[in-house]
DNA sequence: CTGTTAGCGCATTCAG
DNA sequence: CTGAATGCGCTAACAG
């Protein structure tokens, strides 16, 4: 830090290029330029291996360098989740090449300081939301317009990011009628979740469209809630041969259930689940489940803040279904 | 954010508090200043709800906002962990609090662009190695004094923070001993990985110090080398009673191989993993582990940076043993 | 299309 | 201990 040569500043390329600072600067913000100046800035920016200082670029720009990954939830806890430190992560591979970096926020479901705070904030350079509530993506896609963007629910104006979890659902329903099940229970996500309602829908569409039971319980994408929902199931409905959870959490939290209540699994009970964890090939019985990709979910929401790049106001990835032994 | 008043400035705070703006920053900053001239300027923060700005700070002062997570290993590939997932979010949200964000990045084994570039970024704030070797440290503490903490190995001018996991090992190995074990073997974790030299070294110890046999498998992490590497464990010791697994995907991978191989888990063989990862609570049989405190660690080593606290060199994490029905 | 002129908000000299 | 002046590196009007 000491030795190295001071980084070059623009004043040292437009010297380079026998330009003025601001049509340095054009040419590399990307203004209005002649084809000649560009050229020879580009030569300048080259040789010197110029970079530029993201710190005074915000200063005068007026628009911070720190990309929030604000999470919607009833409490701060539900920022403890595989789930969010995947998208911080992949967000943070991509900030990296942006020169800005991440951070990790909590937001209320209903507005309150933490949301002013958090859009007053003049470092603040875009913002990600996670599964946000309609009125959440409203108020942030007025209040920064241009630099926001959803991996959940969007909005004209924000772009938005998300799995096509009715069509994994959709998927995994036909494989279990092909197996021969008619008895399918779903344990859900949470109910403020607006997502977590989708697959829900496309279940419920499918079982009326094929004449079977509807056979819903509410679940919280855990684990331990799983557990107790496969008994509740099974206490309620003593024929289901199938249950699909909304989470690979929720499908093992299942299975262990179903294995509290003597069932087996898949021969009585075929069990599927939502993610593709890497734990969900390792389970015994191994889990049948649809992917998630939260990675390149996550990339593309980073990338659209980060670029502003303007593109399809929603796009859905596809979540292809990975056979295993539960189902 | 058009409607909002401008967020207020040390101009603003200055003029309140009826001092010049040098006054009130050294108030803020902590030079050294009046009682009155400080109990003026802070009323004034106060009232005002000032905030500095973080970019012309960074500006002024010539110092990045910017923490980096620089993991070390042969690939990119290394940063697709969950337990890189897992400290990038701990530091983001520590991150938060301070308005600086985090960003992501991979450094190979052998000093090159990658590392240069990282350390000639005017952006860069601080580093949090991740597994580092001993040279990387070195480079970096000389490179950039005071603002690298290490999540591995340290150094006198570079604080480390890590998971006691000798302690750990231990005590897995006395509970095995405890159940009758005799014949422990145990599934390491990648070779270039400093850290994982350890729990080798303590089992290794314990072994000769109990006059019982070592036998070693290398292994990676992964589940896929665990299951591999419980097959290489049976046929070269047909009569072993226990594994120990360098992580829980290990252990995992290990109970998989020796249930292909017609052997019973725990009835037959112990089980033991690292880490006490979500799942590890539901598998079958549910894994005998030790705790690694990830997030508590991660958290430690940004306030460490953040905040240049002087602190002790080293600090090691308990690993508290989580026992379970694998062993 | 280009150069000139002003700041962005703050830390830091330097006198007083 | 304090205030006035200077500059960090860049963008954004503004004339030309």
């Amino acid at each position: 830090m000491a030795a190295t040569r001071p980084t070059a500043t623009l004043e040292d390329v437009a010297r380079l290029a026998g330009v003025s600072r601001s049509t340095a600067s054009r040419a590399i913000a990307g203004g209005s330029i002649s084809r000649a100046a560009y050229d020879r800035v580009a030569a300048a920016v080259r040789q010197l291996g110029y970079v530029p200082n993201q710190a005074a670029r915000a200063l005068a720009r007026r628009t911070g360098l720190r990309l929030v990954v604000a999470t919607s939830g009833p409490s701060p806890e539900i920022l403890d989740d595989p789930y969010l430190d995947r998208v911080v992560t992949a967000v943070a591979r991509v900030c990296a090449e942006h020169d800005v970096g991440v951070a990790a926020a909590w937001l209320p479901l209903r507005p309150g300081r933490q949301l002013t705070r958090l859009v007053e904030d003049p470092g603040l350079g875009g913002v990600i939301l996670i599964n946000p509530t309609g009125w959440l993506v409203d108020v942030l896609a007025t209040l920064l317009p241009g630099r926001v963007a959803s991996i959940g629910v969007g909005n004209p104006a924000v772009p938005s990011f998300d799995v096509d979890n009715a069509a994994g659902t959709a998927a995994l329903v036909q494989h279990l009628y092909a197996a021969g099940r008619r008895r399918m229970a779903m344990v859900t996500g949470p109910g403020w979740l607006p997502c977590a309602a989708r697959p829900v829908r496309e279940y419920g569409r499918l079982m009326r469209a094929a004449g079977l039971p509807v056979r819903l319980v509410v679940g919280d994408f855990s684990a331990d809630r799983g557990r107790v929902a496969a008994g509740e199931v099974l206490r309620r409905w003593p024929d289901t041969d199938a249950v699909l959870g909304a989470s690979d959490a929720t499908a093992l939290g299942v299975i262990a259930g179903l294995r509290d209540c003597g069932v087996r699994v898949p021969d009585d009970v075929g069990v599927t689940g939502f993610d593709d964890v890497p734990f969900a090939a390792l389970a015994a019985p191994a889990l049948t489940t649809a992917r998630h990709p939260v990675t390149e979910i996550a990339t593309a929401a980073a990338h659209a803040v980060l670029g502003r790049l303007p593109g399809p106001p929603e796009v859905l990835f596809p979540s292809p279904m990975v056979l295993r032994a539960s189902a």
